[in-house]
DNA sequence: TGGGTCATGTAACCTGTTACATGATTAG
DNA sequence: CTAATCATGTAACAGGTTACATGACCCA
């Protein structure tokens, strides 16, 4: 259901085309969602056929028809609705492969273990080092848009991306240590 | 995916029923997966045509009969090469509807944004409240398996819980200063 | 008499992932 | 010559959610 009001929110800031969406989705709503193209063109013909999207094609010679699409006076009333209403149940509902793992690892030893961690310890650093990058996207989009007040939020939900990784850096050195105390 | 090694998990501490492994699943590795009733049994279908349980019914008079799941030697191979590859990749996605409707709240009032914010704080310490209970369930499981090797494995995951909420307490107190800043 | 526990699930639907298909242009 | 970019998607499958169904027992 979410993703539907995500790429409505982004088709609220003007006319676009599937194609652009889904760049402009993985560049900033990445921190907090993440789909595959294939699943954004199925939501745009979804949200076409509920009335919330028109689309016009735009004829080109030389490129491929470009198919654009426009938010529909009901498709804002649904994204209106959907920022009213407060949504905090599963929230913070986690998901990570790797903490099953390290769940399921009391038969492998305490040196394997502290091992595992290291790498994950690594993964969060080169993490941290590549949001370095988003400043300047955000910085870009808002200078485009000229949307100073939408870039705050945006910078925001940023931080929290941020915050995460350095606490799951954390997280790792405490375990780390743990486990070291275990030898 | 990784329900069904999560499920494996558990089934290589002895055998068990659907019923009691949805209990044990909710009680456990709740920090980092969740999965409904229906699909837990949905998996163990899936994962008896696939060889790597077997099962017996266990037949009662005054209740219904129990269906009790064993790992196969096929299964525990699964779960040990499981357990050995590492996978990192996707581990540090975040999915928040809570960061999204932020993002997008641009053309909210400040002060709007502020009691979105205060709401979610709130609800973060209600969370930080409810770990207190969890350290007793480990010590339970801990006492009647005779586990201490995993219990803390067990524990390293649910500090990860732990970390995550106060991460995302600290948060929201950042945020809602940024945004009293702008008034 | 109503709700909780024990114990099994099925069906339908929605969401997410992976792989494939087309075809021209442009930059290295 | 090869890879990337522009631009559209479809098909099949895997995983997750919601609602429903059965039936007895026990506790307040």
């Amino acid at each position: 259901m979410s993703l539907k009001y995500g790429l409505l929110g982004l088709l609220n800031y003007g006319k676009i085309t599937g194609y652009e969406l889904d760049k402009a989705f993985k560049d900033s709503l990445c921190f907090f969602w993440q789909a595959q193209t294939s699943q954004i063109y199925r939501e745009l013909n979804g949200m076409e056929n509920l009335g919330w999207l028109t689309s016009e094609i735009v004829f080109q010679t030389e490129k491929p028809n470009r198919k654009l699409y426009s938010i529909t006076d009901s498709g804002r009333q649904e994204l209106q609705a959907w920022l009213a209403q407060s949504s905090l149940d599963n929230e913070f509902q986690i998901r990570s492969v790797f903490l099953m793992k390290l769940f399921f690892s009391g038969g492998k030893s305490v040196q394997e273990n502290i091992s595992m961690l290291k790498d994950y310890k690594a993964r969060c650093m080169d993490e941290l080092a590549d949001l370095q990058k988003t400043d300047n996207i955000i910085e870009n989009y808002s200078q485009k848009t000229g949307k100073k007040q939408d870039a705050v939020y945006w910078g925001i939900t940023a931080r929290f991306g941020e915050l995460h990784i350095q606490m799951c850096l954390d997280f790792a050195e405490e375990a780390i240590k743990k486990l070291e105390g275990l030898q």
